[in-house]
DNA sequence: CGTAAAATTGATCTGTCTCAACGTGGGTGG
DNA sequence: CCACCCACGTTGAGACAGATCAATTTTACG
């Protein structure tokens, strides 16, 4: 198994690849490079010539506001990638770190042309993103119209669905490294009232956390709590609804 | 002056056009609708077979939680479109509606095959789309770390700075029907707030609303009160910055 | 082990919501 | 052409979800 299988199983999901595809996109992930918690990719303003895979790890999008405070606007889990349009622009409006050691590829835009050359690739590559912006779609009904509570499972119940359809999720347990400082800036909370809200979880037996792990305890019963409804992850994959 | 024209010097931002890319432009845009307001174009879940362009008026994306909250995801207004790719999913995961009475093209699979199949028109297409999310980015950070002062003054400057990018703004003023509910689901506040924050707005003789219309008193003033930063608006554009 | 970051807890504060009333202007039918 | 009417805007009072401030404890890691 590669370095690269995740994000190539996660790219199986939107659109089916021949040995050809699988090929180049080996090839293509040849030169991944490591980086720590904290290490930034692409600060907003930088010059938009690259696009990132996670291999492993986590990263994420964000952007800053004067003052300091933070908006994280996406999460990259093992197998997520930058937006490859992104690369038509000339310098990003937001920016990218990691959030936790992790193996991220680098990809220039020759590197993207040659693959978005493969058919497959290119319809993958499209699916993918639409679906990275019906997740931002959510997030906005997310922070704009729901209750703590409801905010914070809502993102357990995406996020555990995404690890799942990427193999990265067993038992209804799967790595989330994120600190609540982190959730925070995701869901426009404060920090602690995120705490209060993860406790209050754990007290209802839904999730529990451990060791860097998130445990979903009672999967019904978060996704009731989320008023959770899988269809905007699932509309570009194969299966279908 | 064709009732396309807007949606043409939009995407002339975007791209260069040529001659035979106005005429196709100018073809498909033939048979537009009207829609008065409130009416629906198209609901969550609804095939996605049909992509929209508001040739005139003002609509809107929007997602609706089951007990009746409702988030405004995006505005639409003349000269812009809904998102081509979204042709190549089943559903839509959102809902389209018009906000005021509108003059609407419906375009199918193939006549956005025809288009795309111009260079230009793709490229201008992408880079509006990209620009689509762009703004979707900095509605997240609007929702989730902005006052109400500066979520208000934020839309306010963002809107007025797309309309003149399409030449829908003259002495600081541009139409703009929308109620103070509507406002109030875009911003994720309630429309008793909204209503006293626009209050505000006008005694600091910042902004003034009269029949339908915004009027910004002093500009440099309202994009100081919203931490406004044009970068992300104009990032896919021709002229750069 | 030591140390710093992260989590937890308590007390208090506040921006915004909710509820409830009243004003108002433009469209419609008589 | 006027009177009604209804959606929208405005205003006030009180409530509350979540923020902020300030310790203290726990955990991770060198």
């Amino acid at each position: 198994m590669s370095h690269a299988s995740t994000w190539i199983r996660q790219l199986g999901c939107f659109a089916p690849l021949d040995a050809e595809d699988l090929k180049l996109l080996e090839l293509a992930a040849g030169n991944a490079r490591l980086y720590s918690t904290q290490d930034s990719l692409a600060k907003a303003g930088d010059s938009s010539d690259r696009m990132f895979v996670v291999l492993e790890g986590l990263a994420c999008e964000y952007k800053m506001l004067p003052d300091g405070r933070r908006q994280i606007l996406a999460y990259l889990f093992a197998g997520d990638m930058s937006d490859p349009r992104q690369l038509t622009l000339p310098y990003w409006d937001h920016s990218l770190s990691a959030l936790w050691p992790s193996r991220i590829l680098t990809l220039t835009t020759e590197n993207v042309q040659r693959l978005e050359s493969r058919s497959n690739i290119l319809r993958a590559f499209n699916r993918y993103s639409l679906t990275k912006h019906a997740i931002a779609r959510e997030w906005l009904v997310n922070v704009g119209n729901r209750t703590a509570m409801e905010r914070v499972s809502h993102l357990l119940c995406e996020i555990h669905e995404r690890m799942q359809s990427v193999g990265l999720s067993a038992d209804n347990t799967f790595e989330l490294p994120l600190t609540q400082s982190e959730l925070a800036d995701t869901l426009a909370l404060s920090a602690v009232h995120v705490n209060r809200t993860l406790m209050e979880l754990r007290r209802l037996k839904l999730v529990t956390f451990q060791n860097r792990h998130a445990r979903i305890h009672d999967h019904q019963g978060l996704c009731g709590a989320a008023g959770f409804d899988h269809s905007y992850l699932r509309m570009a994959m194969l299966a279908g609804t």
